[in-house]
Formats: structure tokens, sequence, C-alpha cells
DNA sequence: TATTGTTATACTCTATAACTATA
DNA sequence: TATAGTTATAGAGTATAACAATA
């Protein structure tokens, strides 16, 4: 599982793909995933099952649509997802009398409860992951993050 | 308040999420890698091709294992990408007489010629995806990323 | 015996279009 | 007509194992 902590390829660093934004992105990404679908597999979760796991268990009650959008997922991948995690007894689908068409993703009380497990899990696995980033370096990468996943 | 037009999905940016790196790295290569792959359609590339062409044609003359290992992919994967850009004419793969296991993948003339347009097309599409992070955010932040794509 | 590249396979993720039921 | 959810399908990305050539 772990290997020895040699420098990754660090012979081709002098790329112009150190400078790549959208590079650096996907690895880190590749990175992130890996480790954070590591850490939920126990729970039988994944990373994206966890995010609407996580848009269900708030207070928004977000509708699928939203879901989408917000997670940045084709509609009918919501659809699978929220099958999924409904057959697990994590979250039901709640219909809006104002609008028959939507429906409303909203957690149990079993589904809370994996939530706040699964939590911890992705945070402690992400921290232990990005350790080198701690500090006053973590809350300006969020911003800077935040931007770059929310343009205006 | 009513009144403010708001992008769709802020209602649910008070979520746990928002502080979530890998969440907030998932969603930005999602836009960034959509973006970059509109942006080098034109030259039959996609952003993974890209960045094989763009280590081919430095000068670090790498073998298809370093590419795994600095782009994150699998060696399989590589096998594919090369082929691919092969069969366009793009890069060669060349022996190495100190080790005949091992291939050196370079780009041709045409090679480097596509990848010069390549990362043009790519950084423009990049700089205006991400036109609210400039001047000293962008170096910081590639200083960020770096350290989360590349950890110790 | 170990490593590089390769093939094969399966699974996940992403993108698209069409259908239904409501509005 | 338009929208929310659903179904179906194909393509891209990811992970694993096995194999031949070479070390």
């Amino acid at each position: 599982m772990d290997g020895i902590a040699k420098p990754t390829g660090a012979r081709l660093r002098d790329s112009a793909l150190t400078d790549d934004i959208s590079f650096l992105l996907a690895r880190a990404n590749a990175l992130s995933l890996a480790a954070g679908n590591a850490a939920l597999a126990p729970l039988t979760l994944r990373a994206r099952s966890y995010s609407v796991l996580e848009l269900a268990a708030g207070q928004a009650r977000p509708t699928q649509r939203e879901l989408a959008e917000f997670l940045r997922l084709d509609p009918s991948q919501v659809v699978a997802l929220v099958d999924e995690l409904q057959g697990q007894g994590l979250v039901a689908r709640e219909s809006d009398p104002a609008d028959r068409r939507t429906k409303v993703v909203v957690a149990t009380p079993l589904g809370r409860e994996v939530c706040e497990a699964a939590r911890a899990a992705a945070t402690a696995a992400e921290q232990h992951l990005h350790a080198d980033v701690s500090g006053s370096d973590r809350h300006l990468l969020v911003d800077l993050l935040r931007r770059l996943a929310f343009p205006t």
C-alpha cells in the first residue's frame, strides 16, 4: 500500500506541465479521490455517494436537480447515486406537494449517523494526505479552490 | 435579497462540502477538464494526450514508465495514449540500447508544432476559466497545488 | 527473480438522447 | 412548451491481472 517515499518522476518536473493549473488539478484530484475512496470503503461509500449524502444530511433539502448542479453531475447520475443510497437506507426521496415533479433528497437518521462517520473518515484521510499544507496555507488554499470550483 | 439573482445551486453552499478540499478539487478539476478538452478538440487532442505530448516534446526523453508515474496513470493507459499519438504522427517510440526493455517517447517535429499550438489553446482556455484568480494569487495557487499534486 | 511494456478484462465515470409525468 | 426525473447507451477513465521480452 505505502511505497518508498521516492520523488515521483522528479526528473520530469521541469516540464511546462509543472505550471499548468489544469494538470496540477488533475493529479491532485486523482490522489485525493483514491485516498477518499479508500477511506470511505469500509462504510460502503465512495467520494461521490458521500457528497450526495452530505448534502442530503444538511438543512437545505436539495432537489435532485440542485444536487446535479452543485456536484456538477448529470441528473441521470444523481438518479443512480440516490438509488444506491436509498437502497442502503441512508436517504429518502420526498415529494414536494407544491411541485410534484421534483423530489427532495433527505437523509434518514441512519444516514445522518453514517454521514458523520464518513465525514470523520474523509477528513482524516484528507488531512493525512495533505499534511504538508496546514494552518494558514490550508485556509488560503480552500479560498483559492473555491474560486476555481465556483467561478463567477 | 429576494431580487438578487444568484447562480443556481448557491443555496447549497452552506454545506460541509464547501470546506472539503477533496470536493473542491473534484469540482474544479471537472470544470477545468471539460474546458481543456473542448479547447484541445480542434487539434484532435484531449487533456490526457496533450500531457503525454508535452512531456515527449521536452528534453527529458521519458520512458513510458516515467510517464505513467508522473501523470499518475497505469502503464497500460500510457500504452494506449502513446499508440494514439504515434498513429497521429506526433510521437515516436525509441529503443534504449542500454536497456532494451524500455521505450523512450519523443515528439516528432510535427508533434512539437502541434504541442505548441495545444499549449497555447490550453493556456488560453485555462486563463479564461480562471480569470478571477490572477497575478500573485495565481502564483500562490500554483505553489499550493504543486504540494497537493506531489506530496512529500 | 524482477522489471518494462503489452494485452485483456471489468468496473466506474461521463455525456447524450429519448421518454414520463408534471407544470 | 418547458422542466424534473428516469432510462438506456456509448464512450472515456481507472484498476487489476497475466504474459513476453529483457535485465
